[in-house]
DNA sequence: CGATGTATTGACCAGCTTCAAGTAACGTGG
DNA sequence: CCACGTTACTTGAAGCTGGTCAATACATCG
């Protein structure tokens, strides 16, 4: 895909290959985000140091780092996790593009989650006082960083709830629903029924708190009974999205409102 | 107790039996709370509507409720909680003085989840728009607010832990070790090795995500092993807490850090 | 072509749930 | 003050869900 011509501003203030001003976003312009007033866009603009791409594997924020940065994921997966000192390991969230990283990092001394990609991918990097900065420098912007991070919080309650009371079929049927609908706002990741899916078993394994085998096990009947179809390795679809939202116990349709990006 | 005779100032805000300004809040005054600047206290009484008292099983919130208010809890315990449509129940956290309510609820449309008062509890209410207000105001505030976001979200990151890769013990010490840190910094609640615990077992089942027998079974092993004593129905010690504190995989010292009072 | 990592599956076992029943504590009305 | 209903606590037995271990197949990659 070719960048379009950028406007004299963006040319300067875009400093490496393939970079774009946050004004042209390709995020900003998706109906699930919201658009931003253009002062709210100078003050992020001036708080972004640079773009970064990471391949999977690589790490955003180390478990346990002093000094983790601000991340907005532009494209691709990652996610955020935590161990147990003996090994066990429990991925905390799923990140997809538009979502802010490492708010809760810079709460902390040490930053209590890991950060990885999942996928290649590409992130937004901001100074490290940005988060004081967004309040200080517009209200409206501090506003937004509240909501984000209440947003995660509820988004931990749903996890929280599936991993509590929620069987390993629906822990999973509820994961599949949730991420369809994330996805099903942004470019590309959604097309006629086939959905981007590039989760391997361990990790399904470490979102839903079981072991691989078990993962697998719970991941095999959904296939079998029709309600996953696994179109290519990186690829699946969800006929009977409705009906599979029902099995997780989700509402449908899921409560949905445009969010602010940062 | 009795209160300490109040300053002109205080008198004319305080408008029932018993209330104080939040300039002479006794939580303020204790090292685990900011202290709070003049200017910030100022805003914070301009957006207080009042105080409550509830008894146990009255809720603050209701589940689904649409124009759900904003509370700090003062005095007494609660908890937040999801409910499965069938009727499971997930405690999504406990409630402690100083702790914010209703971020969440205010971010969406309709209420998330449920508060319930555990206790007979003193709460403070504010107006519906305080959230905004805060930030508006006071950039200080607005940044509170965030940091009270994320916080709740790295105890959520906790609790995602916990069910996911703890065994059943496991999570009842890494309960209790944190419910002893949270309570430590607050009068009255832990005194030379007594610590105020009003949980029922129903309670300590939703919140482990256990069925009520098997979170018994776990608490009798735990008292059993000596290391829970029951001193009252209310009232617990937790001898050999550093080594609690190891089998539930948790760092000693738990990290602490001042929080922000709304 | 071996080396590595992931997907897949079976056998066996353990942790946890369900069901059931009995006991203790408490509040209320007589 | 006691009878009673209600709620919380307690415990055992049986069975299901999910864990552990092991082995095979399959891919990708240098």
């Amino acid at each position: 895909m070719k960048n379009p011509p950028l406007a004299p501003l963006d040319r300067r203030l875009a400093r490496l290959q393939g970079e774009r001003a946050c004004a042209s976003c390709p995020l900003r312009s998706l109906p699930g985000f919201e658009a931003g007033k253009p002062e709210e866009l100078d003050v992020i603009q001036g708080l972004k140091l640079g773009e970064l791409q990471l391949s999977a594997g690589e790490a955003l924020i180390q478990e346990g780092a002093m000094d983790s940065a601000l991340f907005t994921l532009l494209d691709g997966w990652a996610c955020r996790y935590r161990s147990l000192q003996d090994g066990r390991r429990q991925i905390l969230s799923f990140l997809l593009p538009g979502d802010f990283i490492g708010l809760q990092q810079r709460m902390t001394d040490a930053a209590v989650h890991g950060v990885v990609a999942l996928t290649t991918l590409r992130a937004c990097r901001f100074k490290r006082d940005a988060v004081w900065a967004l309040h200080r420098e517009l209200p409206s912007l501090g506003y937004d960083v509240t909501w984000l991070a209440a947003r995660e919080g509820v988004d931990g309650d749903e996890h929280v709830l599936s991993l509590g009371r929620r069987s390993a079929t629906e822990r999973l049927a509820a994961l599949l629903v949730e991420l369809h609908e994330r996805l099903k706002g942004l470019p590309r990741h959604v097309e006629q029924e086939g959905m981007e899916f590039p989760l391997s078993q361990r990790q399904l394994a470490d979102w839903m708190g079981l072991s691989l085998a078990h993962a697998h096990r719970s991941w095999r009947q959904l296939v079998r009974q029709g309600w996953v179809q696994v179109l290519s390795p990186q690829r699946i679809a969800l006929p009977r999205l409705p009906e599979l939202a029902a099995l997780a116990h989700l509402p449908w349709p899921l409560p949905s409102a445009p969010r602010p990006l940062i």
